[in-house]
DNA sequence: CCGGTGCATGTTCAG
DNA sequence: TGAACATGCACCGGT
């Protein structure tokens, strides 16, 4: 079993890696029936039962084994074949069990039958990578009969390759408090199991393999993602992420090795039930098998390490299943108020920035206005209503702890006020659970449309012109139906606008900025990219103009462009489009009730509803706003507030985006009085006719700040922002060509 | 009366 | 045509 090849392999142990080695051992099964190729270091571990003391020792999942007292690692892909789950809790190793479970351990290649041998689990986007064949899964079932704690493989699968969870992993799926969930009326442990609640026998049968062979539109190819800081929620211990992502209503479904599922939340999912339909496919293929329609309740971690515990169960349908996740509201809400997802969609270098409108604000408010103040301080504004009017959470607190960690970001000394948006309180988690439930949707519109407000009204192209990656962000790249985004961990930060400027005869480019105190322009490097709050002492590129007292370079060719581009806009606008902006609510609170939750504006079209007879009349609930389906279904050409909205919103838009070549201008003037997604957020022209207004009114006012709401430093949520190349696309798309 | 639960039904889509 | 899925809705229990 030892290959002396060199150079040839890599290490599958994640912790190593090794490309070479004097000799190659073979560890774990493969799901191909190969075995996992080791290098002597590894493999020599791997078969002396000291892989998880080599490689493991400081992860979670060591056990003790109740026979023997040594100590196993239960959570890795090579001791779940050596470690036994005890009927009356704790587990035994291989070496104990051995002798009652011949059948098991008889079959297990080279030295595993007596190896407490443990594999990676540093790297859980390796795990399913490490995973079991089918086969060897099917051969572990016939050890169900022997071993069986009363967890019965369901014989009645609708699927003939039904698969399952390795148990052993999913032991960490269930939490001591659910330590006897029903499977067929059976307890899966007693007592005491320490929430070690399941057989061996139901080993992760690579049940994903159905679908990973039979790719289909929604089976898509990712890189491993290791949920890449995007708002995800992963099974524990199963290599398995559901990821819920503010692009759209979206749900992703992902393993970590090369397949991706999107399921777009409907109404109902995302609506006041809490129940999840789950693609069937999905739920046979990542979760654990169930027989019994009420299922068993499911511990889910998201990216923060908060645990969520959802009901997996299912309803008989026709003569199939149909899965779902009950209880995932609190959830889903949570991932509303801190997931902001911006993604860069190439080509284009668009940003997408998915936003529910409680999110959206509450990230908004409690970021760069926030002076460091946690985003859940919603306060006055009544963000929150909106969760309110679906579900309130079970469990606010973990609304609230999975709230962004960044909003004492440096960037948020600057912009609104926050006393301005919410009255300067600084209310508690409670204070907001009690606003949460007594502010109403009119409230609510009513204080974000009031005048301490105003200053939210920042546009959607204006605030997609600020939002740029932090600065030590490094993007992941996803691909998702074909399209390339770049997740960041780190959440957007706003950034100062500038203008890029082609003005001289080579073609060369400038970037400008302008001082936050004196207005004064300066010239900067092309790749500057400025804090949301910037002045003439920080340019560190041009020490003669390093203070307000410098002058202010020759602006003629920069003028002439910026006045050209004033002129144009007005051109473009018009006197009916300054009038709608006078009358129809705009900023923040439009972007974000138009980012999700379609255009909840146009109240007409929302309070026309009649899909939900016991929302009243205005209800803006994400399942009021949403278009239905089935038998009310909206066509794909709909042009509806909301249809088009969720479309940009979500994914989508994305296919959209790339697909159509939409013209923002046009859809600009087709929809008006509204946010309209489909417009460039980058709009060349619309920037650059602001930015000639603000700068006359700047000049005007003498020392105003130039770009008025724009400087809102500090950052959104949880946020993923295409960034790597924010600014080169913020230069392209306001670059201005003389 | 209201909300939760479980199932039925209509629609869409893939084979 | 059947499977999958979204959601409508009847029923039931709690308030």
């Amino acid at each position: 079993d030892v290959e002396v090849k060199m150079g040839s392999k890599v290490c599958m142990n994640a912790s190593c890696g090794s490309t070479s080695s004097v000799e190659w051992k073979k560890g774990w099964p493969l799901r191909s029936g190969a075995l996992a190729d080791l290098c002597f270091r590894c493999g020599s571990a791997y078969e002396t039962s000291r892989f998880c003391e080599t490689f493991h020792m400081e992860q979670s999942g060591w056990r003790e084994c109740y026979l023997c007292n040594k100590r196993l690692h239960c959570g890795c892909i090579a001791s779940k074949l050596v470690v036994e789950f005890m009927d009356y809790g704790g587990v035994g190793c291989s070496t104990s069990k051995r002798g009652e479970n011949p059948g098991v351990f008889s079959r297990l290649p080279m030295n595993m039958q007596q190896t407490n041998g443990e594999t990676t689990s540093s790297g859980d986007d390796k795990r399913e990578e490490f995973t079991p064949h089918r086969g060897f899964g099917n051969l572990m079932k016939q050890d169900n009969n022997v071993t069986t704690t009363g967890y019965t493989h369901e014989s009645s699968s609708s699927s003939p390759a039904q698969p399952s969870l390795n148990m052993a992993l999913a032991t960490l799926l269930y939490s001591p408090s659910f330590a006897t969930p029903v499977v067929d009326g059976n307890k899966l442990m007693g007592a005491g199991g320490g929430g070690v609640a399941s057989s061996q026998s139901h080993l992760f049968q690579c049940s994903a393999s159905s679908i990973l062979q039979k790719p289909s539109k929604s089976v898509l190819g990712t890189p491993p993602l290791g949920l890449a800081g995007s708002v995800g929620l992963l099974l524990k211990g199963v290599g398995k992420a559901i990821c819920f992502l503010g692009i759209g209503l979206s749900i992703l479904i992902k393993s970590f090795s090369k397949n991706l599922r999107k399921k777009t939340l409907s109404a109902s999912d995302a609506g006041r039930i809490g129940r999840l339909v789950l693609p069937k496919a999905c739920a046979e293929a990542y979760f654990p098998p169930i027989s019994q329609s009420e299922g068993i309740p499911l511990k889910v971690q998201d990216v923060r390490g908060k645990e969520w515990t959802f009901q997996f169960r299912f309803w008989p349908n026709n003569n199939s299943r149909m899965y779902v996740l009950e209880g995932v509201t609190p959830c889903i809400q949570s991932m509303r108020l801190q997931a902001v997802t911006f993604s860069r969609v190439d080509p284009g270098g668009k940003l997408i920035m998915g936003a529910r409108k409680a999110t959206y604000t509450v990230d908004m408010q409690g970021c760069g206005f926030a002076n460091g103040a946690s985003n859940e301080d919603t306060s006055s504004s009544g963000v929150t209503e909106n969760l309110t009017s679906i579900n309130a959470p079970s469990c606010p607190s973990q609304m609230l702890e999975g709230l962004p960690e960044h909003l004492g970001s440096p960037h948020g000394g600057n912009g609104l006020k926050k006393s301005e948006i919410n009255g300067g309180d600084d209310p508690s988690r409670g204070k907001e659970k009690k606003r949460t439930r007594t502010l109403g949707a009119k409230n609510k519109r009513l204080l974000l449309h009031s005048e301490e407000s105003m200053e939210l009204r920042v546009t959607w192209e204006e605030a997609q012109e600020l939002l740029r990656p932090s600065a030590n962000a490094k993007p992941t790249v996803v691909v998702i139906e074909e399209h390339e985004f770049e997740e960041f961990e780190e959440p957007p930060v706003f950034g100062k606008r500038t203008i890029v400027v082609t003005s001289r005869p080579s073609g060369e480019q400038e970037r400008w900025g302008s001082c936050d105190d004196c207005s004064k322009w300066r010239r900067l490097p092309v790749d500057a990219l400025l804090p949301a709050k910037w002045t003439c002492s920080d340019n560190v590129w041009d020490s003669s103009r390093c203070s307000c007292s410098a002058p202010e370079e020759s602006l003629k060719e920069l003028e002439n462009v910026l006045r050209a581009g004033k002129e144009y806009k007005k051109k473009r606008i018009g006197v009916s489009q300054t009038a709608r902006n006078e009358q129809e609510p705009s900023g923040l609170d439009a972007l974000a009730s138009a980012a999700v939750l379609g255009d909840a504006l146009d109240e007409s079209e929302v309070a026309t509803t009649t899909r939900h007879p016991r929302h009243r009349v205005g209800c803006s609930c994400i399942v009021c706003i949403q278009p239905p389906s089935g038998k009310g279904r909206h066509k794909p050409t709909c042009g509806c507030t909301v249809c088009s909205t969720l479309e940009r919103d979500g994914t989508a838009a994305v296919d959209e985006e790339n697909k159509e070549g939409v013209e923002p201008e046009k859809n600009e003037g087709e929809k008006e009085g509204r946010i309209d997604l489909n417009s460039d957020p980058y709009n060349r022209e619309d920037a650059e006719a602001v930015a000639v207004e603000k700068r006359e009114e700047s000049k005007k006012s003498e020392g105003g700040v130039s770009w008025g709401v724009s400087q809102g430093g500090g950052v959104l949520g949880e946020t993923e922002v295409g960034g790597g190349e924010a600014e080169k696309t913020t230069s392209e798309e306001q670059k201005v060509t003389s």
